[in-house]
DNA sequence: TAGTGTAAGTATAACGTTACACCAAATGGC
DNA sequence: GCCATTTGGTGTAACGTTATACTTACACTA
């Protein structure tokens, strides 16, 4: 590419049409593939006029004249947080390979920050957004999506009672809490703790609602005692490993703590390590610990920690193609919903519950 | 607001003209906020129209327009670094009081994907980027920067031989080096290690740098055998637990290793955790490790990680502002710089040498 | 009364594309 | 030799804004 000494002031379609001796039109039709009922020889003149340029379309004019836009929204609680962080990653890997790219807000899960960045994204154009914050509900999204907008969410099971297209995918977490318990009664243990943030999030009621319905279904009595739960409006996932770390102060504390502790997720895992070894109690000797996610430095803590895997590549995946599809009328049936099953992976920070009833 | 029923296509300024009975003009001044030559009644009326249609202005039209973007862009070697991760959210925020939304890059420390990436947010109407990979130059860019983008380089100190303006601002390398070192040294170490991925960044090559002269100050003797570089070409930072395994593998089998291993960034630190544990070896009764970052999971690895600091979030406020007085024209002074100074954390993965010579 | 000033707006040409509608010249059929 | 068709293009009206230049209608001065 030769690069305009006389730059600084952008080339447009009009210069290539001018340096290729072609009308406006022709350039945009070689630009759009529409290059059947051409010469080949024009075809190649005007690429080679674009390449001389460095011509590069102004993707404004494009999206206001189609009405169409390259991007894509996807919205996390926080990338800070690594599991977000790295789904943030894969999606942008796979919206990539489809042509778009992706823009990215952090909303705390606040649903007046998912609401404003929704609003932003699509007066700029956008029309889908991925969610990975799974709020219980997406009424503040509907008008939105009345406007045209689509949405996929991300680790939000589907409620059937939806009026509006939301196509989803996530993990089965009925399945990981029954993974996580049953792992934890097969060593034996009776009294499992259960820690966790705010539950606002649909796919943290259903974790805490399936730790119950699992307890119950090895035979254990749910006791509320043994659940904590982080103050309401503490911020996106930065807090996480304090707010775990209070979860095990206030479990650990008491008079008959658990002998296991459920969390949800590994920052909150992490936390309860730190807890842990405020108190004095060790892992996995006095108290079993797991948490949900796999993040790579789960290997690394020690102990090790043993916690349920999400398949994070194959649903980024997903809920890419979810939305691509809904984005180029692919598709215009009625919300789909893929549900994926999660893995447990044992490492050392369960054991042998000893102090048996 | 009021949502209308016959909606899913957009309302434009022309609607709320006609709701508001009055000229698009006025309501483009509205918007604009020039108001002042104007009865503070059709103000009123013309913003009550705004509302009551749900009217957002269409940034593609606005910017095609004035040329004007409300986004800046975020080029990262990867969001699932927690520390990128961290550094986006806060640049984000920055951003966003100024009324710029982000648009997030994952690199991969990959020359291609960055000049790819500019490319194309400069197609999109983005005028100013900041880069979080501070790759040793920038030549690959400087076309783009002929054509108006603005760049802002984090992490990268100043060359002083630019032909072009990059305000840049990092942590003070070689003092972050020093600190480590002198720390190393008053617990009476003398065969210090490194492990680092590829030095293709300026970062990492003042880190390197330092390193040895560091040592030099101290009096010992930089030895090359010390010093464990991984591969080229390995993936941005996913990678960067495993390779500091490696890392710690290759060190730590020597007939000699040493006694203290200084690594590129916490996440290398983590992995030389879990070489160490491969082979047995003890932190810190046989080798100190240090990192740099201090991310929060530092505080939970056992041992506690002795870091060092960076000042992130200053980084990221100054980074911004920045970037945004150059694309609002308050400056067209040459380049300017800020070096902010790091700061020792000192935790329990290093201990006094117990092995002297 | 004419002249000037100002307050309160409006008309409209861009911005860079796209894609539909059109057209001229060459070719083919009989 | 005439019409029909195909080949290889081109002209131009939008898309939704902004901002400059213009137009009124009135009030005030002298």
């Amino acid at each position: 590419m030769l690069v305009s000494e006389t730059s600084k002031t952008k080339v447009t379609i009009a210069d290539v049409a001018k340096l290729a001796g072609v009308s406006i039109s022709s350039v945009s039709n070689v630009l759009n593939d529409r290059t059947n009922k051409m010469r080949q020889s024009t075809s190649e003149r005007i690429q080679k006029a674009i390449n001389d340029l460095g011509y590069t379309p102004n993707l404004a004019a494009r999206q206001l004249k189609t009405g169409h836009s390259p991007f894509i929204g996807l919205v996390v609680p926080s990338v800070a947080n690594p599991f977000y962080g790295n789904f943030a990653r894969l999606v942008e890997e796979s919206a990539l390979k489809n042509g778009y790219q992706v823009l990215l807000g952090n909303s705390g899960r606040e649903p007046e920050r998912e609401r404003r960045y929704a609003e932003q994204l699509l007066a700029a154009g956008v029309e889908g957004i991925i969610f990975g914050t799974s709020l219980s509900e997406f009424s503040h999204l509907k008008d939105l999506m009345h406007q045209g907008l689509h949405v996929v969410a991300f680790d939000r099971p589907p409620l059937g009672n939806d009026d509006i297209i939301i196509d989803s995918v996530c993990v089965d977490n009925l399945q990981t809490m029954r993974l996580l318990v049953r792992h934890l009664t097969a060593l034996n243990h009776k009294r499992i703790g259960f820690v966790s943030g705010p539950i606002q999030t649909r796919s943290r009621q259903v974790r805490l609602q399936g730790y119950k319905s699992c307890l119950e279904e090895s035979g254990l009595e749910f006791d509320q005692e043994l659940v904590w739960e982080g103050p309401a409006k503490t911020f996106g996932d930065i807090a996480a490993i304090e707010l775990g770390r209070q979860g095990a102060h206030y479990l650990l504390s008491k008079p008959e703590p658990p002998t296991a502790i459920i969390t949800i997720n590994d920052m909150y895992a992490f936390g309860v390590y730190s807890g842990a070894r405020d108190l004095g109690v060790s892992i996995p000797e006095d108290v079993s610990v797991v948490g949900v996610d796999n993040l790579s430095i789960t290997e690394v803590v020690e102990p090790p920690l043993t916690t349920v895997e999400q398949p994070l590549e194959e649903m980024a995946y997903v809920a890419v193609n979810y939305l691509i599809d809904r984005l180029q009328g692919k598709k215009s049936s009625p919300s789909e919903h893929q549900t994926l099953s999660p893995k447990l992976i044992v490492r050392a920070s369960t054991a042998l519950c000893k102090n048996n009833t």
